[in-house]
DNA sequence: AGCTTTTGATATACTGGCGT
DNA sequence: ACGCCAGTATATCAAAAGCT
């Protein structure tokens, strides 16, 4: 496979750091900015963290099998950079595309001995990551799993600044994107060099932004703290999860929209509710709570929307944006769920037709 | 394989104007 | 006053994109 076809230089060691950035990092891409950069936005972060991991698969179950952090400064240039490999405890999965296998693995250290390194590179930065919410969830579930969380608060994630830019790709893969900045990638799908060619990517779409004066597209992170291990592993007993999926759809809300929420009112059974971001329950439970209490769960925000939940009220996401553009009220999470607990009944309408009968507020 | 946001296409709702 | 039609605005659904 990928083992020995590649020069000695090539071969990435199982960890290590550098304290000196590497000085291929520092090209005159074509975004290389003037020394004097006008004026840096005030609100930017202080420091950035490039994260690649590479995983077993893409489901909730899945491990990390190596992570690769380069801690950036404000203006993006590299600081140091680090590499493990991780022993997820499982067969590794796609070799095929990571090039890792279960010998390579044997030895590694497991998550929970990497947690404390790999935190201290997180520690106080913006996690940065190409489809960044894939990165974060794998890295907070594994936190989860060894009973810990990561510090991280935020994240940046270069697809969605990429769009933010405007920048003419074909698409927004990592390759289409690294091309555009002149990044040679030397192995694609290694966490290191991914990472690598990430940061060498990240920089010049920062200045770009900064000189556009473009508010960062930063999500909130939140660390998973209810986490259930359990579900469907290998099928031995139950063969009623043998890979059937309940359908995504829920059943239409039975009730009329009583309009907007209220700050400080309750909530009542018709409103439409969004959601946005991270949530420390999964985000399905959440739905779903919400629609057993008699709310209609919305996928997007519009004029009648009745609240956005959301627990990053100043994130510049869509939904976000168009909720204050548009007034919409939103709540946090914690908020949110509170008021679930006590959801008025669907306003019976001016005439009584049938309204006696409507359901009552399920306790949650 | 799962997850969330964005985007495009289609369906529905609303509004203004007009005829009866 | 009422009802209808056409044009527009918005809501909803479906699919795609990205990651391993």
């Amino acid at each position: 496979m990928l083992e020995d076809h590649t020069a000695p230089a090539a071969r990435l060691p199982v960890q290590q750091t550098s304290p000196q950035p590497d000085p291929r990092l520092v090209p005159g891409g074509p975004a290389a900015a003037p020394p004097a950069e006008a004026a840096w936005p005030e609100s930017y972060p202080e420091g950035y963290a490039v994260v690649d991991v590479e995983t077993t698969g893409l489901a909730p179950g899945d491990r990390i099998v190596s992570a690769a952090v380069y801690r950036l400064t404000a203006r993006g240039e590299v600081e140091d950079h680090w590499y493990t490999l991780v022993n997820p405890e499982r067969d590794p999965g796609p070799t095929w595309l990571h090039g890792l296998t279960a010998e390579m693995l044997a030895d590694a250290p497991v998550f929970a001995e990497v947690a404390g390194e790999f935190a201290a590179r997180l520690a106080g930065r913006v996690l940065v990551a190409h489809n960044a919410v894939f990165d974060w969830t794998m890295i907070a579930r594994e936190y989860a799993r060894a009973s810990r969380t990561a510090p991280v608060e935020q994240r940046l994630c270069t697809i969605l600044l990429a769009k933010a830019l405007g920048l003419p790709l074909p698409n927004h893969k990592l390759e289409s994107l690294a091309a555009y900045f002149g990044v040679e990638q030397r192995r694609a799908h290694h966490a290191l060099d991914d990472a690598r060619v990430l940061a060498e990517a990240f920089r010049p779409s920062l200045h770009r932004a900064a000189r556009q004066r473009l508010p960062l597209p930063l999500l909130v992170c939140r660390p998973i703290t209810e986490w259930s291990d359990a579900p469907p592993s290998g099928g031995g007993r139950t063969a009623r999860w043998g890979g059937w999926r309940q359908p995504k759809r829920r059943p239409a809300c039975p009730y009329p929209n009583p309009g907007r929420f209220e700050a400080g009112g309750r909530l009542r059974q018709g409103m439409r509710v969004a959601f946005s971001g991270d949530t420390s329950v999964d985000r399905e439970l959440l739905e779903d709570q919400a629609f057993e209490a008699g709310l209609h769960v919305a996928s997007s925000v519009s004029r009648l929307t009745s609240l956005l939940v959301t627990n990053y009220p100043e994130a510049a996401t869509g939904k976000v944006t168009r909720a204050r553009e548009l007034g919409t009220p939103i709540l946090d999470e914690a908020a949110f769920t509170q008021l679930l607990r006590d959801v008025a009944p669907a306003d019976p309408g001016p005439a009584g037709r049938g309204a006696a009968a409507a359901p009552p507020v399920r306790e949650v």
